[in-house]
DNA sequence: CAATATCGTACTAGTAATAGTTACGATTAG
DNA sequence: CTAATCGTAACTATTACTAGTACGATATTG
């Protein structure tokens, strides 16, 4: 499979957009994500039922932020895209009545989903305002 | 891509083997995954680099188990597969030289690399031993 | 109302990793 | 020598994502 960007590549896109009041069309975004306008539709639509952006169509429409970096986290980004598990392993399901195989399934799926909730955890504290370049 | 299911379905068999003395062929572990001997084969090569199983070949060759169960860990299979990141997230490379998307990248790699360090304590912690059935 | 900009979305193609299969060569017991 | 068994290369299937094409829906402007 090839790996899901969409979390750093919007992330990217919505700081950007809070340098410009207004709409960016998703011809723009795309420029900057070096993709098609339909990508940036299909991302930017999983955020706007967030609430996170808004869309207008027709001439001198595209997309606006409507809150402020610092209330939008990666987290809230993440659970946007309404995502699965984030591995790529798996139990197994050949012999789904066998004790060792449920025992050996058990035991990796608390791995995993220890692990997830350590990831949450990091997502969390990421605020979008984190990102500005510092003006040092 | 399809999930990794290496882990889970190896340590079942592993489990297994150890409930007799002597070899397993090919054949009769992929009868316990439901599968093909070649992905056995495959499988237990990684392992047998380890040392934690042995194969010889020729009429009763087949795999051996090398060590007691309580002596392999689910960290050690895991990392026997040479495994990749096991996230289907990734950092994003459109715009290597752009702050913002390197400030991007950045936060979620640590948030990938903790989650990667969580999820392989937990693997450390399951030893084979512990998916015997209880002896209730 | 006509022309145009822009989003919405269905459909198809490309990509990358594991899983599965076939085929055949290498080794070893008897 | 024969048969059992692993070793491995090559190919296909599956899965889940990214990318791209096509076209319809909607809104602004004059």
């Amino acid at each position: 499979m090839s790996k899901d960007t969409r979390l750093a590549r919007v992330a990217h896109v919505l700081v950007h957009m809070s340098f410009n009041e207004g709409t960016a069309t998703s011809e723009t975004i795309a420029a900057m994500l070096d993709t098609n306008p339909v990508v940036v539709r299909r991302i930017m639509g999983a955020l706007r039922k967030g609430g996170y952006v808004s869309s207008e169509r027709g001439p001198n429409g595209g997309w606006r932020l409507e809150r402020p970096l610092r209330e939008i986290t990666f987290l809230n980004i993440y659970r946007a895209f309404d995502p699965g598990s984030p591995f790529t392993i798996a139990t197994s399901d050949d012999h789904p009545k066998c004790v060792v195989e449920r025992a050996a399934n058990r035991a990796l799926s608390l791995a995993l989903s220890e692990a997830t909730a350590r990831f949450e955890q990091s997502l969390a504290k990421i605020t979008l305002d984190q990102l500005l370049p510092r003006k040092s």
